[in-house]
DNA sequence: CGGTCTATAATTTTT
DNA sequence: TTATAGACCG
């Protein structure tokens, strides 16, 4: 590719982009221009003769990996830039298994577990297992389990299997295997055991991509740093970016050991240090420096900017968090109109979504518009799920949780004397649920319309799944006729108590469709391929429509803020107690706390606020809040620390004029 | 069988 | 306060 030319790169980053081969380590802080780097750099491995195909880039999230691939595009242009793999760790794995997940024992058509599929797998597992009076939250269990794999154990330590989560996790990965399935950590697990444990496999791939790069390293656990070194072949090149002082997702999985040390997973890697922020004032980046300087094990790093010292960081003291909220609300309000801003530039980020409540109330009594980020799933939603367990159940018969989904939904006389009946008759023959509604022994036992319901719903299943099957289907007229058929759509409006609801649900259905129409006009791997894709994409309500984007300010919890940035930030609740929260404190998890506090502070771009209360009021009752100690880690020079009764008295026309005299007075109301 | 009542607990959530 | 899960009753 002539003529890439690297432009308006610092000398660091320019570093980065042009070391092309054996590890490279970049440490990007927030706000230094690190997808710019990697897609560059990605430029530049093509212009330097490298095949575009040989380059994977791999990030976490499905949005990282879009943002990604079109700056890329803009950048190469379309034809090079789509020969980029560029994917999520979880996505590549389910390419890596559809192609070899049988020398593992399973079947290539696998149906992938979302949390809720687990959830009710292990449920069941535990009701099936505990004694009468052992009890386990399933909760538990499934983190205990998820974590136990992301460190990769297929199965629990020796000697735990006597202890009920032992006996649990156990049977629980046996389960999946009889029902062909994998849940999200599996993916991870067993691709990297595929790698690990055959040669001819991983030489494959290994041949396949020459050069490695991973976005957001430090939220990478253990599974996928030994994946990444299974792909990486002898040239080692491995190119990650990451920020330790960002790392907020250990409570995950997620190992900060793996960028603190680089150097002894790859050798002598060059390391790149980006410092220069172009996001912030120096007084947010001086805050944001001094807070994080106090964790212990970090890669020691300082931003600092270009841009001016703007305005001081504010400090404020609330009554309580009836004021915080209203403060927030009629602060934003007014700015809007007095600074021009607009509604998008404001963001209130919190730690705890119930936290949100009260700041959307004040807005909404406000007219001003806003936006939730989080909440729900989209493929949480009743109608979704169903539709993709209708699908899943017809490529993959052993899937026993789909199918017991949709087995009477609609109605169709497999209530729960037959599907328990059933259930148990699989589990003494080892069977999955469907093996057991097809076999004559099982059958025989039953009252002549239960046959009748069976025959005809095994007859159902099997007839889609012929015809789905066979070459040149049209897979998607075919599951239309599937839901169709079973009249899923006219028992939806029916179990909906108003029609708005029905509706909305119907309209989820026929989006999901027409999405996978779409789907197969753009890919070749059918049904399974557009399965995969959604139950990958566990995509958030508001992420779906974009028209929904860019319309008002902001509610976002500190952890989904990583990697956005607002010029004006409101940064509420900095109690003890919340932030660093309680349970990060029994958990030792401080320093964590301290990086999302960090991480929250540098999404800042102008100005930011942050606010704590004297009382707040928890589970119903108001109680005593004192600040945060993470603020008395702060450089004092750099705040502006007052109480909300002091900020009022300010008159208007001064505020603005911040500065020498603001900060005369701040230094004498701290005494 | 399905709806309602009561006890219980209470971060964060990339896939 | 509120959400949710399990118990309980019509």
């Amino acid at each position: 590719m002539a003529g890439f030319r690297l432009f308006d790169l610092n000398p660091e980053q320019d570093l980065a982009v042009r070391t092309i081969n054996g590890p490279l380590l970049i440490l990007a802080g927030a706000g230094t221009g690190k997808t710019r780097v990697i897609t560059m750099r990605v430029g530049y491995l093509i212009s330097e003769g490298v095949d575009p195909s040989n380059i994977l880039a791999v990030t976490f999230t499905n949005k990282a990996a879009t943002e990604m691939r079109e700056r890329l595009l803009g950048l190469i242009g379309k034809d090079a830039a789509k020969k980029v793999t560029m994917s999520t760790f979880h996505a590549l794995c389910v390419r890596i298994l559809r192609s070899g997940i049988d020398r593992l024992g399973y079947k290539n058509n696998f149906s992938i577990y979302d949390e809720g599929d687990q959830m009710g797998l292990i449920k069941k597992i535990i009701t099936r297992t505990a004694a009468r009076d052992e009890k386990l939250d399933p909760n538990l269990a499934k983190n205990m389990i998820s974590k136990a794999k992301n460190n990769g154990h297929r199965q629990p330590e020796p000697g735990q299997e006597q202890s009920l989560l032992g006996a649990v996790f156990a049977k629980y990965q046996a389960e999946l295997k009889t029902l062909n399935a994998v849940d999200f950590d599996d993916l991870l697990l067993l691709a990297v055991q595929l790698l690990e444990e055959h040669e001819e496999v991983r030489q494959l791939w290994q041949k396949r991509f020459h050069y490695l790069m991973v976005d957001e390293f430090q939220d990478t656990n253990l599974l996928q740093l030994r994946l990444v070194m299974q792909l990486a072949d002898a040239r080692n090149n491995v190119a990650v970016v990451g920020d330790d002082d960002q790392s907020i997702y250990g409570w995950r999985g997620a190992e900060v050991t793996n960028i603190l040390e680089f150097e002894s997973h790859f050798a002598n890697p060059t390391v790149v240090k980006l410092e220069q922020n172009y996001r912030s004032t120096n007084s947010i980046l001086k805050t944001a420096n001094k807070l994080i300087g106090n964790n212990p094990r970090r890669r020691p790093k300082s931003l600092w900017s270009a841009h001016n010292e703007g305005e001081k960081v504010r400090v404020i003291a609330m009554k309580d968090d009836r004021q915080e909220a209203e403060f927030v609300a009629e602060e934003i309000q007014r700015r809007q109109v007095t600074e021009d801003a607009k509604w998008e530039d404001f963001a209130i980020l919190f730690r705890m979504n119930a936290q949100s409540r009260l700041i959307e109330q004040n807005l909404r009594a406000r007219k001003i518009p806003y936006r939730v980020i989080g909440g729900k799933s989209f493929f949480d939603r009743r109608e979704v799920k169903d539709l993709l367990a209708y699908a899943s159940c017809v490529l993959n018969t052993d899937d026993d949780v789909s199918l017991l989904r949709i087995v009477n939904t609609p109605a169709r006389g497999m209530g729960p004397s037959i599907v328990e009946s059933a259930i148990e008759f699989s589990t003494k023959a080892r069977c999955s649920v469907w093996k057991a509604l097809q076999d004559e022994a099982f059958r025989a036992e039953l009252p002549t319309r239960s046959y009748k319901a069976v025959a005809a719903f095994a007859e159902l299943v099997d007839g889609y799944e012929t015809r789905l099957n066979q070459p040149l289907a049209d897979q998607p007229a075919i599951l239309r006729a599937l839901v169709e058929e079973v009249g899923y759509l006219e028992d939806l409006r029916r179990s909906c108590k108003t029609p708005e609801e029905g509706l909305s649900r119907e309209t989820n259905v026929k989006d999901m469709l027409t999405a996978f129409e779409d789907y197969g006009k753009r890919a070749s791997e059918g049904l399974r391929g557009f399965l995969d894709e959604m139950m990958l994409r566990q995509e958030k309500e508001e992420e779906k429509d974009e028209d929904s984007k860019g319309t008002g300010v902001t509610l976002i919890t500190l952890h989904a803020a990583k990697g956005l940035e607002f010029p004006h930030v409101y940064l509420l609740g900095l109690e003890e107690g919340l932030l660093p929260h309680d349970r990060s404190k029994l958990e030792g998890t401080v320093d964590e706390e301290r990086r999302l506090l960090y991480v929250g502070i540098t999404r800042a771009m102008r100005t930011l606020a942050m606010t704590w209360c004297q009382h707040r009021i928890k589970f119903g009752s108001p109680a005593p809040c004192i600040v945060s100690s993470f603020l008395k880690e702060l450089p004092p020079e750099c705040l502006d620390q007052r109480s909300l009764g002091q900020l009022m008295n300010t008159p208007v026309a001064q505020e603005s004029v911040k500065g020498r005299f603001d900060a005369m007075r701040a230094l004498l109301e701290q005494k």
